[in-house]
DNA sequence: CTGTTAGCGCATTCAA
DNA sequence: TTGAATGCGCTAACAG
């Protein structure tokens, strides 16, 4: 039973040559023999031979890996944001190293520290609820780590980043609404926090401006996205004296909950009330009133255009880049 | 603008001292001078520095990381899963390293290698769908890596793994049906890959036997476990001439699919059919007629035990240790 | 075509 | 209490 793994010293010994020569033919340098290329490739396949990357990483300063921070795992949206950044890195044959910040600053900046020690090559990262400033984050392009934001970005300037507009599509779901013969549309905001580019209460009101209908703050309501404050929030909207006959919610979350407390409040779906959310979590597919339309946001577009821009800024020398910005359009999908 | 990441010889140089006293400072060794502790930690704070990981790696033959190895990271389950094991993982000052196999084997053996070339310390894993051999893992426990299975555990000795027993659970889900005056229950059965321990099939039939009900051959079909294939299962099941009255799924999503399509079918759910799954996918709150009970098999605690397992391993010198099986118990929650 | 050697950052053993 | 020296596995520059 072996214990420890090969190394190609070993292999040297072996075949009574240089480390170097080893080094070069399981590399298929050019100035190699053939025949000592075979026999080395040979014995290191029969030894079970596998380069130690931490050896490499440690001699080249340079690891293969960048790190990708999520607020969560739970969400499909990230699973496929996930899916996107490792097709691209896999590609590029680098590796994935990720990690959720729970949405929580503390941890987001404990994770950094992490894949800096880690020597990390890049960073995409999708900040946490509580973050208010990015300073970790600074700290790492300070060192010539490139970072690149996605889908929720910090609206400050000096940051290359990807997301998706929501502005467009939300106009498009208000009209949508509208056409519908909706007049009182309610809309359950997120938390301060993730309305960082305000764009959906933004296309809120201005579709309602250009639509010249009335939109009264009373219809607007504010949820932490956790399920008791979406049915407060939900709550709030229905005990209006004009209570309104559609919904725009946050996200499928929200979504979800609203109904939940629409049904209980015996109202008939679709015909008292209609919802339409952003998409983070397609379950709606089994629901029998699910929201009649959603904002697709495209996370696997989004993690593939955010890594592809990570990899422009890897391969390319310095720090010398302008700053880029990706804005992506999301589409209103009617069911 | 700093461009390279400090070293201890930087930190060394700037005061003058050597290099293994900042490395005895930074680690609080005894013999170190109170001043020259002080200085080294306030200049390695002012200077950014962080340890390189990589060279630690290096120099110490060891990673500290963990490998889990999921099929997918779009379950609720695996995320459950995941959070037990970062949770203990965390606590043990370790990283863990996070991969799907997409339910194929061939990357699952892809990972296995990027792991062992990581020099990994230990790995978890639930296996692929496809998985039907295990050699590549019996590779890293011949390096004395070792390897805790979890979940989807194959069913072969000198492993050591942590599972959760769905035997009693399915015989209370079918007494339960038939409490609930059911007398053909049809079973939706997974790929032959995932019916490993067949402990679903046999409880299905033991049940049947210690009630003395009949169980038909013809109730018991198979899914792929897509969509289509879970479709088609149950219209099989429907276009007996003897109906089932209730429907035992595989897993969540296989239940979704079926009442779709007893839905579509007209079926009034709760009425003409009844539906128990193996929990996997918690969405059922926000359903109609959801299934009216579950399996459910408490993913984090298994992702605690697993990993508490391996550290258990880790800590221990050598491969000597006897095959450890831990085997939780499911339980049936009646919604 | 192949061998020799240096050095990456760090912890650690041995001296002082 | 501190310094000097060593070596972990590997790549690459240089020498032959």
């Amino acid at each position: 039973m072996e214990k420890k793994m090969p190394t190609i010293k070993e292999i040297a010994r072996k075949l009574n040559i240089s480390v170097s020569t080893v080094s070069r033919a399981l590399h298929d340098h050019p100035s190699i023999g053939l025949r000592t290329k075979m026999q080395v490739k040979k014995l290191a396949a029969e030894m079970n031979y596998e380069p130690n990357q931490a050896a490499i990483q440690f001699k080249q300063g340079k690891t293969n890996t960048i790190g990708l921070i999520l607020p969560n795992l739970r969400e499909e949206y990230f699973y496929l944001a996930i899916n996107g950044v490792e097709e691209v890195a896999f590609r590029n044959n680098y590796n994935v190293l990720i990690s959720q910040s729970h949405d929580e600053l503390a941890r987001e900046e404990k994770i950094v520290e992490i894949l800096r020690r880690n020597r990390i090559d890049g960073v995409l990262v999708s900040i946490s609820k509580q973050t208010t400033h990015i300073d970790h984050f600074r700290q790492l392009a300070r060192f010539n780590i490139p970072v690149v934001f996605f889908d929720r970005v910090p609206d400050v300037p000096g940051i290359h980043s990807v997301w998706c507009s929501l502005y467009h599509s939300t106009i498009n779901a208000i009209k949508f609404l509208v056409e519908k013969g909706h007049k009182r549309i309610g809309y359950i905001q997120g938390p301060p926090t993730l309305n960082i580019k305000n764009e959906r209460l933004e296309g809120y009101y201005d579709a309602h401006k250009a639509l010249g209908l009335p939109a009264k703050e009373s219809l607007v309501v504010t949820t932490d996205l956790l399920r008791s404050g979406n049915e407060a929030a939900m709550l709030k909207l229905l005990s209006l004296k004009e209570k309104p006959t559609a919904i725009l919610a946050f996200n499928d979350n929200v979504a979800l909950d609203a109904l939940q407390v629409a049904k209980k409040k015996k109202l008939k779906i679709n015909r008292d009330l209609s919802v339409v959310s952003y998409a983070n979590w397609p379950v709606t597919d089994y629901l029998d009133y699910p929201p009649i339309a959603s904002v697709e946001q495209f996370p696997f577009k989004q993690g593939v255009r955010a890594t592809e821009l990570l990899f422009k800024l890897l391969e390319k020398p310095g720090d010398l880049q302008p700053y880029e910005n990706v804005v992506l359009e999301s589409e209103l999908i009617i069911h």
